[in-house]
DNA sequence: CAGCTGTGTGCGAACGTTCTCACATCGTGT
DNA sequence: ACACGATGTGAGAACGTTCGCACACAGCTG
């Protein structure tokens, strides 16, 4: 019979029930130093009599380590982070790691507010995913505190920490790239597109045209808007703007609502291409609620690739981030900053990967 | 400009600076004991000044709590857990916690691993989704060790810690009712169907035909059973399990292939109820490879209600559990534990919804 | 046999807080 | 004048580990 408080034995009642002191009974059961197969012996099963379980927090305070890493989510619901955080927390827990997960909402008070906590449990390594990406003071200071910082997802300007990234431009590029290939000219976009220095779609075209954009600190939705606007000026395509209303939130009633205006227009587009998951269940449910049919009605491809889009009746053609993979890299990478491992800031943009399903055929003549 | 290494600053450093004891610094600090103003400013200024930062390990260490949660999930990936956990972290935000997550890979050596790690964390309760309804001793041990514990999902036999969960029996039952008030005689099941004490299907009806069958320590795909079989019941229609192949296994190629084998046969049935998300999507997948369609070739109603049912040509009728609410009802559970209260176990089982789409009609005459 | 090096053990000081005291100072009622 | 509670402060002991050090003893080497 385990007695009614088992976790209240110490180091010190596991060494006096074995005869040695503290610092032997520590020695063994931290397995660190010396000890004698003997009392080994004599101090295990002392431990075990006594239900014995190390309070990783006393070790933490005096190794300064607490085996603990800790995440900063836009939102843990989401496909997105959720995969994230399974890879990220594969690979804690193969080294005997526990994660910490937390919610910013994509808001700047939540996630300093977030960091601050992780900060003061004294976390090893944090995992961002940063909202604001011209400035976090919070993540400068967490840098030079000396704490290892690991972006996902968007990076920083300016910050010397690891990032582990997906390449938006290229894999919208492509993907729109083989759209125009199909032989569609008229290409519309359902993007989030908030957050941002530019202020319309028109001024970030113009910006890129003059070569004046850093790609890297972009969010993710504009990056893959550069990518659509890459595909036309690669193909000689005039870009039509007009065919991007920007969403301007990122919510599935504001994306559905762009989408409806975008195909009632009087020349509505002949393929749609939307830009992550939410939106492109937002368009979905748009185009359905107009009684369209994909593709008959219109070409789609999406960025984020969904269970429905495999079983559609026509499969979705779409792109797949792999996120675990990105969650495996950011843990390695904050693991490696862990121990030790010092030098340049490490960045990894991962490639995505486009799978082709019947959802993008060749425009009918009008 | 702040220095290199701010946190370093301790409460005794602050403390010199300011002038005062440790221990007049701590009471300003942590809030706590006696203070005038005038030394609540200075140690206030100093604490600023040298970037203080409280060290929350050694805080626990002598209060004996960490202001953390811990969460054994079965896969933080999937939307059910990933949803219970944004439940709970909202709620253990709003009380300064932190939340720790694990993910069991529902197999028990992982739980153990998992439960074990927390518990030498120090977490100050733990939110479980357990594995084995009939044993865990780990649990029972934490329970015995003074450690708040909630179950999640499903129910030990025995544990005497809270649960909440949600009742799969009555919206299964009422869904199922539903489809037979269509007017189908002839609904599939499919169901994952593992882990339970019944070797088959037909074990299990004879168990409940005989009153021999506690619903709560069942796994969830097994209540959902019970429901489909309950409702049968009550409209007095004879039972033909051959329309219930177990899938024994979680994962979509089985779900998909059991399906693929259900429709194939002589005389399908002409409505199919899927037991949970996964099943719905290999389910759907197995539908449309077949080149059949909803509700026309056969009529279709799911438990889970995921994006897709809602914007699918036509919408799928779904039960949507309340997993956020879970989440946030077994983290005011667990906080209302921690924060010592005793008596009872509480047991709470929360009511899904019925959404009624289009993916149900009458059967057309054979 | 002195001087190593390798192995094993114990003492006591950390780690950074909170908490229990003891004590000092004040205003106030009797 | 005195006791008394309320308020404020500091010294030092916790909390449960790890770690530096001193020491003890073995088996070598020269």
């Amino acid at each position: 019979m385990a007695q009614k408080r088992p976790d209240k034995a110490t180091i010190a009642d596991v060494a006096k029930l074995a005869g040695v002191s503290t610092a032997t009974a520590g020695r063994v059961l931290g397995d660190y130093g010396y000890s004698s197969a003997e009392i080994r012996d004599k101090v295990r099963s002392s431990a075990e009599q006594l239900g014995y379980r190390p309070n990783l927090l006393a070790r933490s305070l005096i190794t300064g380590r607490t085996k603990t890493i800790g995440v900063v989510t836009g939102d843990i619901q989401s496909p997105f982070y959720a995969s994230i955080v399974r890879g990220i927390s594969d690979v804690a827990r193969t080294q005997g790691f526990g994660v910490i997960v937390t919610n910013s909402d994509e808001r700047l008070d939540r996630e300093v507010e977030a960091v601050q906590l992780l900060l003061e449990k004294q976390v090893d390594g944090l995992i961002v995913s940063p909202f604001d990406l011209h400035g976090s003071d919070h993540l400068h200071a967490a840098v030079d505190s000396g704490c290892p910082v690991v972006q996902i997802d968007r990076i920083v300007k300016g910050l010397t920490a690891d990032s582990v990234t997906v390449d938006n431009r290229g894999a919208s590029r492509d993907c729109v790239a083989f759209i125009l290939a199909s032989g569609h000219r008229r290409i519309g976009m359902i993007a989030e597109l908030v957050r941002s220095q530019f202020d319309s779609v028109e001024e970030f075209a113009d910006a890129i045209r003059r070569s004046a954009v850093d790609t890297r600190f972009l969010f993710p939705s504009w990056q893959r808007l550069y990518g659509y606007i890459e595909a036309h000026m690669n193909a000689e395509i005039e870009l039509d703007l007009d065919l991007v209303p920007p969403v301007r939130a990122y919510s599935a009633e504001a994306g559905k609502k762009e989408t409806m205006n975008l195909m009632r227009r009087h020349e509505p587009p002949t393929a749609l291409f939307t830009a992550d998951g939410l939106m492109s269940a937002a368009a979905m449910d748009a185009i359905t609620s107009l009684g369209m049919q994909v593709p008959s009605d219109l070409s789609l491809a999406c960025f984020d690739d969904l269970d429905w889009m495999r079983f559609s009746k026509p499969g979705i053609t779409a792109i797949a981030q792999p996120l675990t993979e990105l969650g495996e890299a950011a843990a390695n990478f904050i693991l490696d900053r862990i121990n030790g491992e010092t030098g340049e800031a490490k960045h990894v943009a991962l490639r995505p990967t486009l799978t082709v399903r019947g959802s993008v055929i060749r425009p009918v003549p009008a």
